[in-house]
DNA sequence: CCCGAAACAGACCGGTTGATCTGTTCGTAA
DNA sequence: TTACGAACAGATCAACCGGTCTGTTTCGGG
């Protein structure tokens, strides 16, 4: 005989919210497996029925996260920013140390919210691969697209954008899985000063070459 | 009433042997929390008993693998292969090569040993943490040493060896992260390259001075 | 006002998971 | 030869996990 059910908000934008919320939050800290479902429910204040109404099950959670939590954040932390900043390189500098700052903050690592899923997802199951791979690929390509608008604006004349795309996101995402293992965000900042390093190069080559 | 338990091999060596085997392949192809023991002793051709004689807990196998597996691992292909090439930047190249090599004959990227466990399991247990660190550090410091002998027999000259070579570390761990998601080498070889053009500028850089 | 569907409550379930426990066999030192 | 601990066999277990199921409540259209 299942319970009387007395009282009951119906509201199924916010269940849906509220159970996204509480799965990223576990996902990114805990990962993915070793999250339960029981621990979203609770975490979320939402009963099974609710939950399984709307995601029937854990899988469609994971990409439901992956899609409307974890590309936003991508977009919100990466690819606006650097959209925004006077170049590509500006744009990179001032995102490893706002993120460095947050790290120092909370005072713990919890790692990059893509990068965590990527690595233990990506082989696990085919849906999931093919979706954070679609966040990588925006990433990459703001950041390339960016590179290209310097070159048209003649701030800086870079080689590969591609490549160097892939180069930061690749840089950045090992960083922070270094100082995940570390609990330290030195090597995020160490990584920033050699990136800097690098388009600083690249700056003093397009100077000598317009003289 | 236990079985008769007819036959048995008895060699403690190969038993532990085969459990680390079996482990070390099953966590780095679907990770820690998604491989059961009952796994571990199905491909080990193991029981209970003998698993549970050596192994008190899943935990020490996770353990014993990044201690007897994962951190050999890294000593023979980058540490080793980094300290027999005739600079840093050149042991650095060969070893994205090789690595790249061997993932496109595969046909699959399952990603880097280290780096998997690292995302997985840094912030699940401080033991874990700790172990994964200091293949980390000494991951670096190999590179890093590299980097100093190189400045001290004037082949390069680099501002911050430890930095730099954390930055190739970064690098390396998170092109394996983007090549795991696109199931592709070419972010490797993007990264490589992007690297090796960061040594040319170096290297440039160092003759002008000499001249 | 009625009714069907959506939204939700919560007990329940089958399978799994890591680990235990009892009992057997082998190596070896006395 | 015997005694004893290490090495192993394999049935068993309690807890848990993801998911189901039955029933109740709410809401909007007719």
């Amino acid at each position: 005989m299942p319970a009387p059910a007395r009282s009951r908000s119906n509201a199924p934008d916010e269940t849906k919210r509220r159970v996204l919320d509480a799965a990223a939050a576990a996902f990114q800290s805990r990962g993915y497996h070793s999250t339960t479902t029981h621990e979203i429910m609770r975490d979320a204040g939402v009963t099974a029925g609710a939950m399984h109404h709307h995601f029937p099950t854990k899988k469609s959670i994971g990409l439901a996260v992956i899609r409307e939590r974890v590309s936003s954040a991508v977009e919100q932390t990466w690819i606006e920013p650097v959209r925004l900043a006077r170049t590509g390189a500006e744009g990179i500098r001032q995102t490893f140390a706002a993120i460095a700052t947050t790290l120092d903050k909370r005072g713990s690592v919890i790692g990059c919210p893509l990068g965590n899923l990527a690595i233990e997802l990506s082989l696990a199951d085919p849906d999931f691969r093919r979706e954070i791979q679609e966040v990588f690929d925006g990433w990459q390509r703001a950041i390339a697209d960016k590179f290209r608008a310097d070159r048209k604006s003649g701030e800086l004349r870079h080689d590969s954008p591609d490549e160097l795309a892939t180069f930061v996101v690749a840089s950045y995402s090992g960083a922070m899985a270094i100082a995940k293992a570390r609990q330290d965000s030195l090597p995020l900042k160490s990584c920033a000063k050699q990136l800097a390093a690098l388009f600083e190069d690249h700056a003093r080559r397009q100077r000598s070459k317009r003289r």
